[in-house]
RNA sequence: GUGGCCGUAGUGUAGAGGUUAACACGCUAGGUUGUGGCCCUGGAGGCGAGGGUUCAAUUCCCUCCGGCCACCCCA
């Protein structure tokens, strides 16, 4: 019986690595320019953390966490998501003694019990970010800024944002009760499982797959409309500093969908989300939104806070499908190859060489063809030959695998090859 | 959790109820005396697991596991 990974997740094998390292370099690099510290929270968390914070009834509560009971008889759960373990890493260590806001990133995996699919897995990793203690819409725009810069940064073409605003917790309850009367009203129209849904989450019909549905959303009460006072004021606002983005990255566009609303019920106020030119089913790319009253749900002082969370495996995928090109890496600068009975004078350049800081690999020990072939494979820039010739005069075979590379005997220690090595006569 | 399609070497494919299961790429060993890429020859490596039907199953049936896709949901 062989040993198979987990169902859902994945081995990032080393041929994957130069896309997630790309994918690293871009968030760290788009994090710095806007100003983002990295943050690190536990891989688990008690279990009530995501209960409280992501919400009782969401799907992600109710069937996708892996939760267990430790030694000790604690509720244990891997995180399903970011927001709140940042948010209680906010509360715990009293960031808000700091000044604010506090804008933070982090690039974690998360788990969530769920079945395979394009796009879907068990664990994936998320790049995302928290912007904690200020309210206005200058850091709802900022937010939104960074996550196109971020995707563009990644090479990916043709992305879309969308926005919404789903209100304030007092008022969303005008707004629900009119959308629920308007489906009610046409419940004849609506298919079975959109039915269900408007007893589950009457705001998740507004999303439905269902074409006929759609339809029928696309003249439904709108909860822009249903927004007033301050909150319309932040809406509007928000509005016009998108329209200046304009100005500054001339690709940039949005556009209003009142048909878009989160699954996490933290959300309140704006929430957005970028998905790819031809979205497939699971074709999320970032999303997130502002969460003002999160920080209250767990305890802390009435802070608001704003956040995205963007799935890595999803980015690549999308890398992939427009064939964007990343960097590969380079092969080591020497491969050692040992011939006869020099085996331990080869083990002690190769040490001699890396002390100098010139990357060295060993080949194996096999006749000198394999030897180079091996070499080859690795993509080295050269290979260092010794024999027992060599080793008895004191030189090595110095040869560049570059095409039409030469060959030349240097003096057998690593000062003169690895010099030799980076000059102009190497080449 | 529901539904559809599918599981043959590392990868991509071919194959038939009955001898040694094929091909390509990859890996590996050779192909003049100590020199990679191209070419030639050899070698290793496989029927997802467990039951059942049958004289005989990798092939037919069932279950499980896994993959892909869609729903649910979400990054």
């Amino acid at each position: 019986m062989n040993f198979k990974r987990p169902r859902g997740t994945a081995d990032i094998l080393p041929e994957d690595q130069p896309y997630w390292s790309h994918v690293y370099a871009a968030a760290r690099k788009i994090a710095a320019q806007f100003g983002y510290q990295r943050i690190d929270t536990p891989s688990f968390e008690d279990t009530k953390l995501f209960q409280r914070g992501v919400g009782d009834a969401t799907d992600i509560v109710q069937k996708e966490m892996y939760s267990f009971e430790d030694h000790g008889g604690d509720s244990i759960t891997l995180r399903p998501e970011g927001t709140a373990s940042v948010c209680r890493a906010y509360i715990e260590n009293g960031l808000h003694n700091g000044p604010q806001p506090v804008r933070m990133f982090y690039m974690a995996p998360m788990f969530r019990y769920e079945r395979p699919q394009a796009g879907r897995v068990r664990q994936h990793h998320q790049f995302g970010v928290e912007t904690i203690g200020d309210g206005s819409p200058e850091v709802d725009a900022e937010i939104i800024e960074l996550g196109w810069k971020y995707i563009s940064e990644l090479g990916i073409k043709g992305f879309k944002l969308r926005l919404n605003n789903l209100g304030d917790p007092e008022g969303r309850a005008d707004y629900i009760s009119d959308l629920d009367r308007y489906f009610t009203e046409r419940i004849d129209q609506l298919p079975k499982i959109d039915q269900d849904r408007l007893q589950r989450a009457p705001l998740r019909v507004l999303d439905s797959k269902v074409k006929e549905t759609q339809t029928l959303a696309d003249d439904a009460p709108k909860s822009v409309d249903y927004i007033g006072g301050e909150t319309r004021d932040h809406w509007d606002a928000l509005l016009a500093l998108l329209d200046n983005l304009k100005s500054v990255y001339t690709e940039f566009s949005y556009s209003v969908d009142h048909r878009l609303v989160r699954g996490l019920d933290y959300y309140n106020r704006t929430v957005f989300e970028y998905e790819p030119a031809d979205a497939g089913s699971q074709g999320t790319l970032l999303a997130g939104g502002r969460y003002d009253p999160l920080i209250g749900i767990l305890g802390g002082q009435e802070t608001p806070g704003i956040g995205f969370g963007s799935g890595i495996e999803r980015m690549i995928l999308e890398m992939k499908k427009q064939e964007v090109r990343v960097e590969q890496p380079e092969g080591p600068e020497i491969v050692v190859v040992a011939l006869g009975d020099t085996g331990s004078v080869a083990a002690g350049l190769a040490a001699g060489l890396r002390a100098a800081d010139v990357s060295t690999v060993l080949a194996p020990k096999r006749s000198i063809k394999a030897q180079m072939r091996y070499a080859n494979n690795l993509g080295a820039a050269n290979v260092v030959i010794l024999g027992d010739r060599e080793v008895k005069q004191g030189v090595a075979q110095v040869k560049s695998l570059a095409e039409g590379g030469g060959q030349s005997e240097v003096s057998l220690n690593a000062e003169s090859i690895s010099s030799f090595v980076r000059s102009d006569e190497n080449q």
